[in-house]
DNA sequence: AATTGCAGTCAACACTTGTACACATAATGT
DNA sequence: ACATTATGTGTACAAGTGTTGACTGCAATT
């Protein structure tokens, strides 16, 4: 940590690390202050300008942090020769250890998706946007699904990500490991099998 | 407006409203102050106590309308004899017409599903979880899908209920009646139409 | 070795926030 | 007709907010 540049870079990232650590303790993206970021980042708050205009700078930050981790899921769940049934439950489950890993950022993706400022859900909408599209070009790899077209495709992507998006809040919200947990997953990979069984016979 | 009660509910039913309207007008509920609501609804600060503990419990109420809001809509939606794919599509432009009706409301109810308080969160859950069962045994009674245990079915009609909450925002963020907002609304039909396709050929 | 530039500090500001308390006033119960 | 009671008012305060400007110290440039 000598160079300055380092340095500088070492508090930017505590200050979105403060953040995201603020929004896993409970509290609200758009209700964390730029003060409370600053405190927790053990830094004074007028610090805080030298590295964001604002908090929505900031969250949109986030939201590329967000992205780089969604690619690296998407790498290690490629390459996985299984069969449909074992490849939805597989990667469901790698999912949930992701997010179990990174409670805080799935949090903070949850809240703005919905909660946020304009700028911040379209940020995250073009991100799981961009996450649809690439499970698409996977899918047409692998010749899964040949009779669907690519925009077809892409929207059931979208489907498909959306039901787990949506489930991850209310993961986030249960005990790990609960029993409640588990049939929520469950429910999850139900719902992601009929999708595929839809899919499987979908006409374009 | 004579009796006291009645200029009470008055009163109180301008908070909420004041509250809704603050929702639509891009703030997040979570971030609403207790003194804004009290001003626009023409109300001095303190006078708010008189009707709620904190703006939670004001939320609390307005998932309650919500409620009501959705067993109005499906009972609207309900007793229509129609093959299942003008079914779909009648049900979509009947939600979307009603969502823009009440645009503030399912603004409040997207952004607490996921940003608000966990009271909050848990309250919507179970209202929109209520409304996943009343649509599980609507399906039962016109006898569609009746190789779906009743389990399963309720899990499909959750899919179909976050499917199009989700999209919800992103309909209320594009502007009414535009190119972009039709083609999103013919996505959900698709989705739907997948969920029924696969639904049908689904064995418990 | 001297100079510059920038991350971070400190103090201060004008606001907004939630809440407490005493008070007014008009509908209500007697 | 009178006393009561509950809705709404007014004032006040302590705490927290975003943002300002002048500052300090040290790494980087020269």
């Amino acid at each position: 940590m000598a160079t300055r540049e380092e340095k500088k870079l070492q508090t930017r990232k505590a200050l979105m690390d403060s953040a995201l650590y603020l929004v896993g303790k409970g509290e609200n993206f758009s209700n964390v202050s730029l003060r409370e970021v600053a405190k927790n980042a053990g830094v004074v708050p007028t610090a805080f300008y030298r590295h964001f205009r604002d908090m929505e700078e900031l969250g949109l930050s986030l939201v590329d942090e967000l992205g780089m981790m969604l690619r690296k899921l998407m790498r290690s769940a490629r390459n996985q020769q299984l069969p449909v049934e074992a490849l939805i439950r597989n990667s469901v489950e790698l999912f949930v250890a992701y997010v179990s890993e990174h409670k805080n950022m799935f949090m903070f993706m949850a809240q703005c998706r919905t909660g946020g400022t304009l700028a911040l859900r379209n940020a995250i909408r073009s991100e799981l946007g961009y996450f649809a599209s690439e499970l698409t070009t996977d899918i047409r790899q692998v010749s899964m699904l040949p009779n669907i077209d690519s925009k077809d495709l892409e929207t059931f992507a979208m489907l498909v990500i959306t039901a787990v998006a949506d489930t991850t809040v209310e993961i986030l919200d249960l005990p790990e490991k609960s029993l409640q947990q588990e049939e929520l997953i469950e429910q999850t990979v139900k719902q992601l099998r009929l999708i595929f069984l839809g899919a499987t016979l979908w006409k374009s």
